[in-house]
RNA sequence: GGAGAGAUGGCCGAGUGGUCGAAGGCGCUCCCCUGCUAAGGGAGUAUAGGCUCAAAAAGCUUAUCGAGGGUUCGAAUCCCUCUCUCUCCGCCA
């Protein structure tokens, strides 16, 4: 959520930033719900002011045993009046409320300005793609011919984007998770942290996921009773019960999540946090769950795509002078996993219109993949700034020792499907085996290859 | 699932209709005193917002005592609903 104050002070410059992104913001709807806030805001509080003064002046007159009548005469009608004033002026709030939650954060200066993903600039390679001797095949093609990946099975059990691994894999795909965590926790100052899958509404209005995305996510239906509902069941109203009645409340709810920044990051909510112990630095292992609304026919063979994938989290909460010096570190750390893994990649910094909803800054890390002769995202790191801290209420007691906003950060440190799948690839041999990074081979009880 | 208790400021804790944003204590900050230490004295110490203002300072003002609704001229205090926490019983990986 962006700071309304900025909004009223600069809008034109906020507009301005939001355009890069390709987000129009609407200038005259904003300018028209403002000004109705502000003169009802200003009306309801000079009510509530005559109201508390005439209590207060009633108070007086009864300690003293003075008639009240006359001064309650007076203020007959206050009462109606400020009930409408206050219920107008609620409306209002909300509106510019919902308003100010549909709106991306702003792009920090340093991201570079473009249109799509095209425009997204390379900041660093590291590696050398192997080249093959033999035509490389894909990890669906590898997996399956070595007996370890099962689609088929999968779609039995679940439907498409799941996937079922046995032995040696599924045994990677555990490896891969301790290798990266035991990075983080010992080598990167992580915290280990074991979390919710299942998350409340209001976790994912702190970081951004809610209102807007709903459709993206797999929501779990919870029966409750409303007020609504017992009474009717308590028999006036024969007929349909209310379908608000009948169904759960949406805020009652729970959602899978669909990425460990959720409720990493939502432990601030609500807090204040000392500044001695910024920067928080937290780390987990979950699955994420996504339904991919919207993305029929892109990435459908294999596991790139799934509803279902397993990943290792970092997030940090950040003082806000040292939030992109935290994102160069976080970005560092994501790296240093493929680092230890010998997988070539390059890291991209996400031009304006490329973006998530709130982060003002993302590099993203993409991995290569022989099979698609193509490097493919594997990492995505963010500073959020105080975009998510502000719909949180997440702050630090700062060096005045008031509260202030932090920055939030997170990063995949990394996509453990697609890295597997990145193993598969880089490091096939043309027998169909599959040889296992040095680094890997100490989870793996010394295995050093996978083979039919 | 059944029975009961509770939720107040950074913490503890008082407050059952009127001047309470909230006594008192602890903690913290500043000052004074004391040649160190200990002790003592004084002052201060919530958050978010609105309006006035070019801005700052300042002033005025609103809201917030778990959340939401209600009663009332007036609610931390009374009523209703919900959430969470704790204790006991039952059940359970």
């Amino acid at each position: 959520m962006l700071d309304i104050q900025l909004l009223r002070t600069d809008l034109a410059h906020v507009a301005r930033r939001l355009a890069a992104r390709g987000y129009a913001f609407s200038v005259t709807e904003f300018n028209a719900l403002e000004a109705e806030r502000k003169m009802l805001q200003t009306h309801t509080q000079d009510l509530q002011a005559r109201r508390n003064a005439v209590s207060r002046q009633i108070g007086n007159a009864k300690s003293k045993g003075e008639d009240v009548d006359v001064i309650l005469a007076e203020v007959a009608n206050l009462g109606g009046e400020l009930r409408q004033a206050e219920a107008q002026l609620a409306q209002t709030q909300t509106a510019l409320q919902q308003m100010l939650l549909q709106i991306p954060n702003l792009p920090h200066s340093s991201v570079p300005e473009g249109n799509s993903e095209t425009d997204n600039r390379e900041v660093r390679r590291w590696g050398t793609p192997r080249s093959f001797n033999f035509t490389a095949r894909d990890h669906v093609s590898i997996g399956e011919s070595l007996g370890l990946l099962d689609f088929p099975t999968a779609t039995k059990l679940s439907g498409s984007r799941f996937s079922f691994m046995t032995g040696g894999l599924a045994r990677l795909h555990r490896a891969l998770a301790q290798l990266m965590l035991d990075a983080h926790t010992r080598e990167h100052g992580y915290t280990e942290a074991y979390v919710p899958y299942l998350v409340n509404a209001e976790s994912l209005r702190g970081t951004g996921q809610l209102p807007k995305f709903k459709e993206d996510l797999f929501e779990i239906p919870r029966k409750k009773m409303t007020p609504t509902d017992v009474h009717s069941q308590n028999g006036t109203d024969q007929g349909a019960l209310s379908t608000e009645g009948q169904y759960p409340l949406e805020d009652d709810n729970l959602y899978l999540i669909p990425t460990a920044e959720v409720p990493l990051t939502n432990i601030a909510r609500d807090q204040i946090i000392a500044l001695e112990s910024l920067p928080v630095k937290l780390t987990a292992h979950t699955p994420c769950f996504r339904s991919e609304a919207g993305s029929y026919g892109r990435d459908t063979r294999g596991m790139i795509r799934q509803h279902q994938f397993d990943k290792v989290e970092v997030v940090q909460l950040a003082h806000p002078q040292q939030s992109y010096e935290a994102l160069e570190e976080l970005t560092g750390h994501a790296e240093k996993i493929l680092q230890k893994l010998e997988l070539p990649y390059r890291v991209m910094a996400l031009c304006t219109a490329d973006l998530g909803f709130s982060a003002a800054k993302t590099y993203d890390i993409e991995v290569w993949l022989p099979a698609q002769n193509a490097y493919r995202e594997i990492s995505s790191c963010s500073n959020c700034e105080a975009f998510q801290a502000r719909r949180m209420q997440a702050r630090f007691r700062n060096e005045k020792g008031k509260p202030e906003l932090l920055h939030t950060l997170n990063g995949s440190g990394l996509a453990i499907g697609r890295t597997l799948v990145a193993i598969l690839e880089n490091f096939q041999n043309a027998d169909g085996s599959v040889s296992i990074p040095k680094a890997l081979q100490h989870y793996m009880d010394g295995l050093d290859r996978l083979t039919a």
